[in-house]
DNA sequence: AATTATTATCGTAATATTGCGATATAACAA
DNA sequence: TTGTTATATCGCAATATTACGATAATAATT
C-alpha cells in the first residue's frame, strides 16, 4: 500500500511524526547545523560544503522551511536561510513531550509487577 | 536515485538521522506511548488498540526493537515488550543534543548583524 | 494428536523518498 | 542587451517505506 493511515492515530502522533521524518535525513540533520554554525547559509554554500547537487539541496531546503524550521530572506541575487525560532522551540518541546513520558523513575515506582521476567529487559 | 548518501555526512548525523526515521510514523509513535501507558504490551493488543493489521504492527515492532527503543521478552504464548530505558535515555540526548544547538539568546548575543535583514524571519 | 492462540516472515502492490540533470526564473554586472 | 550567478522546479530513475494477506513457527490447551 505505501500509505500511512493518519487516520487511525492522533493529531499530536501525526504531527510528531511529521516532525520527525523532516530530520530522518542526515542531509537536513548537516544543513541545520550549518545553518546554525554560520548564521547565514545560502545554497551554493551549502552545496559547496555538503558535496549534494544544487537540486537536491534545494529540495531539503524546500523541507525545512515548509516544516517551519527554517525561514528564508532574499538578500539581492541569494537567499539566506536562518532557523525560525519560534518553531524551533516548539518543536523541541514536542520531543520533550515524548521522551518525558517515559523515565527510568516511573518504572522503579511501578510495583505491581516485581517478580514479572518482562521487565527483565528494562535495566 | 532513493539512496541517501551517509558517506558524505557524519556519523552523529547519520545516526540521529537514523533515529528519527523510527519516530517518522505515527503508528510507530503510538506504539511507544501504548507501551508506557500500560507498561507490558503484546502484539494482538496493539493490534486492537491500533487498528492496523498483525504483520503490520509486527512490522514496526521490529524496527522499534532493531532500533533499541523496545525489547521484547517471551512469556509462554505471548511476546511483551517494554522500552529499553538505557536506549530510551540515549536517544533522548541525542536529540537533545540537536535543539541545544540553537537558541533564542544565541541569537540575540550575536550582535554582529545588526540591521541584518536577513535576521527579520528569526523572532 | 489436533486445535487454538500468538507472533514472525515472505511476497507483493501501492506509494513515498532521494538524487540529479535539464531547464526556468530572477537579480545583478558588463 | 548579453552574460553571469543563484535558486527553484520539472521529470525521471533508483530505492525505500507502508500495509496486508498468506503462511510458517511456536507454545499452550483440549
Amino acid at each position: 500500500m505505501g500509505i500511512t493511515k493518519t487516520d487511525l492515530f492522533t493529531e499530536d502522533q501525526n504531527q510528531l511524526a511529521q516532525l520527525a521524518k523532516v530530520l530522518a535525513h542526515p542531509a537536513r540533520i548537516a544543513i541545520i547545523q550549518e545553518v546554525i554554525k554560520s548564521q547565514s547559509c545560502v545554497n551554493h554554500f551549502l552545496v559547496q560544503e555538503l558535496g549534494l547537487a544544487q537540486a537536491t539541496i534545494s529540495q531539503h531546503l524546500k523541507e525545512l522551511k515548509s516544516a517551519g524550521i527554517l525561514c528564508g530572506s532574499v538578500e539581492g541575487k541569494t537567499i539566506s536561510y536562518c532557523i525560525n525560532a519560534q518553531s524551533w522551540e516548539a518543536i523541541r518541546k514536542q520531543f520533550e513531550q515524548l521522551f518525558g513520558q517515559f523515565s527510568c523513575s516511573t518504572t522503579n515506582n511501578n510495583n505491581n509487577n516485581n517478580n514479572n521476567p518482562s521487565n527483565a529487559c528494562c535495566s
